[in-house]
DNA sequence: CTTTTTTGTTTACATGTGTGGTCTTGGTGT
DNA sequence: ACACCAAGACCACACATGTAAACAAAAAAG
């Protein structure tokens, strides 16, 4: 059972415009990323680089040039970081950590509440 | 308003024994610490003056040895952390995240399913 | 076919992190 | 008073990260 890699935070916003809509070449992620983060092109494709070698991306040579696909699912990954979050701020603090989390999102779906408050409630009668 | 310092995942285990029962003397942390982590006298010391550094911890000098005290709040350190959390995997997987973050924790005390209850009430009063 | 462009590869370099060794100096015990 | 030891200060070193320049190979363009 192989855990997704460590993904820096850099290498995350890689992988979101990845995850987004693949497969993608390093050209249009340099696109939305020189944009979004005023990124040289040079620096997409060491990032690029880096992702393929720790493995959370795939690629195959589509003539010239590459084709990117996530080699790690978002959800995995996202899981991994919040093991990873949870691990720093140790679990006492879980819930201060989720007020503020819950306090500074914007307004949540009303099916994302439902989905929340159904958690707890299932939480809630196991006690 | 100066925002607590980036604080790195083995600091973060040293900042932990400090705020649990400030002041603390390098001595002290390095016990719990070469306990819990098998770290060396050695590595705490760098990890502490580090952490003195970067203004996370302050210290005074007690006779031939120095005692520290948190110069961030647990609390600001935990928001922090959640602001670069949050950053991370971007708010739209906010609520997969936190089902994570709820199942895969030890139960949930009553009054904590409370607090995140009335906080959910608030934010489904204001859709 | 040669020039230009595009795209991937190699190299760079400062700073951060994990993990510790060594040096120095001020207390402490005798 | 003096030797010795522990505590902090300084040094080390490999790997990660952020950010990119330089280089090479191959495709496109003329």
């Amino acid at each position: 059972m192989k855990q997704p890699p460590q993904i820096s935070s850099s290498e995350w916003k890689v992988m979101e415009v990845v995850w987004e809509d693949p497969p993608v070449t390093a050209q249009q992620v340099s696109d939305v990323l020189g944009e979004r983060e005023q990124w040289k092109p040079q620096t997409v494709k060491t990032l690029l680089a880096r992702l393929v070698k720790k493995g959370a991306l795939a690629y195959k040579s589509e003539g010239r040039r590459f084709h990117y696909t996530p080699a790690v699912a978002r959800e995995q990954a996202v899981v991994a970081e919040t093991e990873s979050f949870l691990d720093r701020i140790s679990r006492g603090s879980l819930v201060p950590a989720l007020q503020h989390l819950v306090q500074t999102t914007r307004p949540l779906e009303t099916e994302e509440i439902e989905a929340l408050r159904e958690l707890l409630k299932q939480k809630g009668d196991k006690v």
